[in-house]
Formats: C-alpha cells, structure tokens, sequence
DNA sequence: TCACATTTGTGCGTATGTATG
DNA sequence: CCATACATACGCACAAATGTG
C-alpha cells in the first residue's frame, strides 16, 4: 500500500524532485490522477512521498514546464488534458478554414491597432520603402473559447487603408482583404521556430509562465507574387500542433 | 554606482527573483555581461542587488529556462549567443544541402539501429501490416561539430535491409536509398510541434534542461507516392529554425 | 462586507551532495 | 586532497489568491 512511497530513493543518482515528479505522471498514465482535476496539494504530496515540500514543488515546476500540470494560486493544481488542434500550413493557409471539422466556432479578434513608420525588415518583406506607414494589427485566434493563437500583422497603410475596421468587423483576415479587391492570396514564405512564452503571450494565450510558444513569421503574397501582409504569429505549443500540407 | 540595486523593490507586485532576471537581461543588452562569457558568481549577484543567493538562483534557473544562460556546475554561468541555423522543410527536405551555405560541414551519425514489430501508427506511415519486421534508426544531425538534430527513422525491413550499414558509412539518407534504387524522393507530409527536451534529447543535443526542441513528424514517399520512410526529428530550438520553402 | 480556511507563491537560513580544476 | 561553485533538500515564515460562510 504505501509501495509508492518506498519506491522514492536517496543518493541513487536521480535527484529526489525528478524522482517525484516522474511518480506523478505514472499517477496520471494510471488514472490515479484524473486529467482535467485538482492534484492532492503540495502537503499531501509531500506528505505522502515523504519528502518536503518544496522538493514537491520543485516535482510539480518542472511538470508544470513540460506542459502536463497547471498551477494557480490559492486554487490548486490541475492535470491538463492533451489533444492538440492541428493548424494546417501550406499554400492556401487561412485561419477559420484551417481548423474546420476540429473546432465548432473560431475567429479572430482585433485586439488593437495602430499605424506607424515600418521597420526595415517588414518594408523590405512587403517590398515598400522603408519608414513607409503600415497598419499593425495586434489579433487573437479563438476555438471554441480558448485562445489558440497570438498574430500581429502588418500591411502597407497606403492599399490597406482602414483594413483595421474590416477586421473589427468580420473577424477574418479573408474577409477583410477582399474588401480590397483581393480575393486570392497565397503564402509565401514562412519561418518557424519556437521559445518560451513572454509576458504578453502568457497574458493572451492564457498560459503559464514557463509555456512554449510556435513562433512562425510569414508573407502573404497576392497570385501574381505581390506582398501584401507580413505576419509573425504565436501558437501555444501545449493546445496546436502546425500540419505542413504538402500541395494546397 | 548602485543604481541598479536601488531600483530593486519589495512587495511591488513583481517578484524579487523577476526583478533580478531582468536586471541581468539588461545587464546583457548594454554589454555589461558579454556574450558567451561567464556571469558573475551566484554569491557576487546576491550582493549586488542585495537579495539572498536563493533569489539569485531562481533568477538565473528562469533565464536558463529561456534560453538566455546556461548553467555549468562547478565552472559558472554563461550568456548564450544567439544564432540560429536554418533548416529547410518542402517538398525536397535534404540534412546535408539544407544547410549547404550555413555551415561548411555536416553529415548524419548513426547512434544505433534495430529492428522491431511496426506499431500501428508506423504500419499506417508505412503503407505495411502491423507488426511487420521495420528497422529503426537512431541518428544525430552534425554541422560544423554542433548536434542540430536528433532524429529516429523507420524503414520497411523487408524492402531496406541492411540500410543501417549503408547509413553508417555514408552518413546520409539520400546517399543509402540510392542503393535500394531510390533517386529522388519527396516529403508527403509534415507535422510540427515543440515541447522540453527530454533526458534522451539533452544528451544528444548537448541542452540544458528546459530547453526546447522542435519536432517534426514526417513521411516521405517515393516520386509516384509509395511511403519509404517515416521520420520524427528534434531540433534545439536555441540554435536552430525552420524554413517552410513554398515550392520545392 | 468581512472573516476565515485552503492552497499556491516567495523568501531566507542552513546543511549537504556533487562536479570541476 | 582541497577549494570553489553549482545542485538538492529541509524547515520555517509569511504573502497572495481563491472560495466559502
């Protein structure tokens, strides 16, 4: 009965902290801890490891790292339940179409925006002069209630002007462009990496310090290979998984 | 003088240990900690900014978990560089030309090689039965002396026996399916995520932990679309990023 | 509105283990 | 073997957030 807590070693190489942390997540693969339900807390944790509690909590950091617990403050910690929505990216890579069949509502929401003189990098992607205006476009990508990703774009203020209200408006970047005379685009080219969330992705995406982010920067292009929106966009790497179409 | 550790404050909402970190991000931006030198020791920091060592620790164990420093027991505290590899994925994805241009060397070392029953999701990659004999191969992605990837690959044993020893000696995919008559293949599908790098991953990567990697899922198949291969790689995300070339 | 219990978060002091040179 | 410096662990105290009565 207490087979569980006999098992936890000392001086064996493996630190006490990891030793109880991997001991949580055979309670979760057994079903002893439920997903999506409160952790016994830390005392009971250390009590029933027999170890301290911030060796406890030290367990419970790095699962909380790793992306499998979540911890909030005067409420408990929770198992996180793990299926990924699958964000497809190829050519043809829209944000409502994309997620289609997985979710039943999505949109985007227009956080803020502002215009301002463009960057080297960002006139030099959208083939305009630099220190030219463009729009910036601060938005949020929601499923179903839950924040799955964090974009901020930008398009040349002169074609684009008002291109924030469109977006106010309908939700969709599609949408918007079309009131613009574009009723095609293409994705050019698109760099992908991937960090630990910062403050603002913690706060947008809903996330815990700690969390990673899938950080991809993109051009859009018009079929005829004109630039007309640069975007970087940020995806909680615990809630979506990128799908690299090969053809459309 | 003291100006940094004056501006440090108690119970203002942000933890002393956030504050401290910051403080050493700035010390970094204006070059008062150089790039790829040692930071002061833990007791030297404490002091300076007048908290306990602990404080310090937990300031430098987050910047470590960003990627920003990296901890050596019993040598110090490092300020990493920042430089990433890029790593093309489309159509045509090669380790070696890939990264032609970047480095001015790279191959594949095979780690190990073995031969097991195909589980389901492999047999389904695979085009094969479940259960049928596939041989999986454990390699390590090189480029000028740096591990960039860390990756396990699965073949039809039946239609690539003795693929390993060909890997072994050339030290590339391309070069060994040649052998088995494959001139040219193309990557069918692609699925990304990224999550902490696993024990497995900190040794052969060289991480710290906390670290981040990239992992792609893929598939590639022969010119009329028969599977040939099916891959999961690891990339550091700290010195490597990817590059989703539009058309080959 | 207020008090209170519960639970996680932060900070300090201390001791000991472990890796490097 | 020693000195240095990072790693782990424990005990204690209090702060902060949440939920409840």
């Amino acid at each position: 009965m207490t087979g569980l807590a006999s098992s936890i070693e000392r001086r064996n190489g493996v630190s006490l902290w990891r030793q109880i942390a991997d001991k949580i997540l055979q309670g979760i693969a057994s079903g002893d801890f439920a997903e999506n339900a409160a952790l016994p807390p830390e005392v009971a944790l250390a009590e029933r490891y027999g170890v301290n509690r911030h060796t406890v909590r030290s367990a419970i950091a790095a699962l909380v790292q790793e992306g499998v617990l979540r911890a909030e403050q005067g409420r408990g910690t929770f198992v996180l339940s793990r299926k990924r929505l699958s964000y497809p990216i190829g050519a043809r890579t829209r944000f409502s179409t994309g997620l289609q069949g997985q979710t039943s509502e999505r949109h985007i929401a227009l956080l803020s925006s502002s215009t301002e003189p463009a960057s080297r990098r960002i006139a030099e992607a959208l083939g305009i002069a630099k220190g030219a205006a463009v729009i910036r476009l601060e938005t949020r990508g929601e499923a179903d209630g839950h924040a799955v990703s964090r974009a901020t774009t930008w398009f040349d203020a002169k074609r684009f002007a008002g291109i924030e209200d469109a977006m106010a408006q309908t939700g969709s970047i599609t949408t918007s462009l079309k009131r613009f005379g574009i009723n095609d685009y293409l994705r050019h080219s698109t760099v992908l990496s991937a960090r630990h969330a910062d403050a603002d992705d913690l706060a947008a995406l809903d996330l815990q310090p700690g969390a990673i982010v899938l950080v991809t920067v993109a051009v859009n292009v018009t079929l005829d290979g004109q630039p007309i929106q640069f975007a970087e966009s940020r995806f909680p790497a615990e809630r979506v998984e990128l799908n690299l179409s090969a053809g459309d």
